[in-house]
DNA sequence: CTTGCATGTGCAT
DNA sequence: TGCACCTGCAAGT
């Protein structure tokens, strides 16, 4: 489930079990055996997640840059023979680590991690984040406020399931163009995700629902989310409304599936 | 068991 | 606009 969440979820778990220990490092699926032998034995600096990348820092200006794309996923487990195709892995007695399918799988220095991150927007889940900078971008682009969202250079970490939400959550029409959105409803965008993310983060799942709407079911549902509404529209097309009980809309935007409540959202 | 779809991105056309 | 990447889950047979 590869939003920024995600990432910073698995930052904080590797950092626990790895961070200023020297790491066993291979390629068991053999696509990343130099970069595994440069990395092997090395002590591992620590590990942080900007956006959707993760930053793995050793000793001696290498980093491991990894971008999990749309199926790649990270585990940590008791060590076992690798399973399948696993690009990477790291290791200690105690602990494996295992990479499988990323779409970004690289080493660079510290300036070529630099520069990654150079090119994202602010990440609602840092602290040190400034939500001017995407501001500026927003309020002088026609695009629509939900393709500005998912755009990472805007802000970054936001993917389709906290972009759906968020909307929704401050009743934002998701088809207003960022330069006919009020400074205000940014604002409340931002401290919304600064709220949503970081407990994405504590949760290692994303829920959105507000306490006062938990209790409401109206007409579903067997959403397979363990019991009990977590979201509001995400994947709920055809469904009412949580709130309203008007029929979630969907429509597909740059090949991507946005959902949401035409009767709710209607903030620009 | 098989099939289809997905929380993402970049490149080809 | 379409597809490659190639995992994991849920739903269907």
């Amino acid at each position: 489930m590869p939003e920024g969440h995600t990432l910073h979820r698995l930052a904080l778990d590797l950092d626990a079990v790895f961070a200023g220990r020297r790491v066993t490092v291979s390629s068991p699926q053999g696509r990343m055996t130099d970069s595994a032998a440069l990395l092997d034995r090395r002590r591992l600096v620590d590990a942080s997640a900007h956006g959707k990348h993760l930053f793995v820092e050793f000793d001696r200006d290498l980093w491991l840059h990894v971008h999990l794309g749309l199926i790649g996923t990270m585990r940590l487990a008791e060590p076992a023979p690798p399973r399948g195709q696993v690009r990477l892995r790291l290791a200690t007695s105690e602990v494996a680590a295992d990479l499988r399918g990323p779409q970004v799988c690289e080493l660079v220095d510290e300036s070529g991690a630099a520069s990654v991150m150079a090119r994202l927007g602010p990440d609602p889940i840092r602290p040190d984040a400034d939500p001017d900078l995407a501001w500026r971008r927003i309020s002088r682009s026609g695009r629509s406020i939900a393709a500005l969202l998912m755009d990472q250079a805007v802000l970054s970490g936001v993917g389709n399931v906290y972009r759906a939400e968020v909307l929704f959550r401050n009743r934002i029409q998701p088809h207003r163009p960022g330069n006919q959105l009020r400074r205000r409803s940014w604002l409340a965008i931002w401290t919304d995700l600064v709220e949503l993310m970081p407990r994405g983060v504590v949760d290692r799942v994303i829920k959105t629902v507000r306490t006062e709407h938990l209790g409401v079911v109206l007409g579903d549902d067997h959403e397979g989310n363990g019991g009990g509404a977590q979201i509001y529209v995400y994947r709920r097309q055809g469904r009412p409304c949580r709130v309203c009980g008007s029929r979630i809309r969907t429509e597909l935007v740059a090949g991507r599936n946005l959902f949401w409540c035409g009767n709710c959202q209607r903030r620009g």
